[in-house]
DNA sequence: TTATGTGCAAAACATTTGCAGGAGT
DNA sequence: ACTCCTGCAAATGTTTTGCACATAA
């Protein structure tokens, strides 16, 4: 539950925070190891997935646990929902207002300590919704 | 999005829907294939994963896409959300009113076509709390 | 200098799939 | 009989890990 342990900054950290900041998707390791392996070719992948779980660790990063079947990543820390297309996958914010209300209406009517929640829409995005249905 | 295809009724089946349905938490499909497995000692996890995966299609069961390394099945496929222990990843009920009314919201600030939501909540289960922590 | 981080490759998991033989209908 | 289904094992896809070398502090 530290908040920054004694990371060092380096070059790969760097970038990987800086790739991530740049787009609004919210990309999965593999992505992320795509983009940054166009200024890095040498990087790993195990560095992408070690310091991607570190950042989110340190609450500098976030980890989505959305469905799918990959985890996804997401430079922007506030509060916010997803939805995610069950045709293609991708993922994107819900700028709704986040419901901090509804923790205490679970607190009620279950035995758990509330320590927060999250909301998963699911639909179709633009995109899949205007091509030809796909055969699955 | 048909709703019963021609599927045979076979021993496997009948087991696999007896066992889920004896349970209230929601295994994975490990922990389901370790039930079935003690009364079909030669049942394949195959045949696990494909049936589960039949009949969440079929609507006769609900695959949760939880958060978690793992899928979790879940025999009640009345409208209802989750909640997961951070610690030990169990997961159980929560049964507050469904907001169906949060689709709508979600409607107006997003472009896709909503199709629905899901709430998962995240705290610490009554086993987790009262237990020594332990270190991670 | 020295603890931490990296690249690489192998391991560890969860899930899916191909196939030959088996069982519902 | 004729499909569809199963067990088995191998393949796939994602994430983690061990280790020798590199590098930030």
């Amino acid at each position: 539950m530290d908040q920054l342990p004694n990371m060092r900054l380096t070059t790969q950290r760097q970038i990987i925070l800086e790739e991530l900041g740049k787009v609004t998707s919210h990309p999965t390791a593999n992505e992320v190891y795509d983009m940054v392996r166009k200024r890095l070719p040498r990087i790993g992948l195990g560095t992408i997935y070690r310091n991607l779980e570190l950042m989110a660790e340190s609450g500098i990063i976030l980890k989505l646990e959305v469905g799918g079947t990959q985890k996804r990543f997401d430079a922007t820390v506030e509060k916010h929902y997803h939805i995610r297309c069950t045709d293609c996958g991708r993922v994107d914010d819900v700028d709704i207002e986040v419901q901090e209300k509804i923790n205490q209406i679970a607190a009620e009517s279950c035995e758990y300590k509330i320590l927060g929640h999250h909301i998963e829409f699911s639909g179709i995005c633009r995109e899949c919704s205007t091509k030809k249905p796909s055969i699955h």
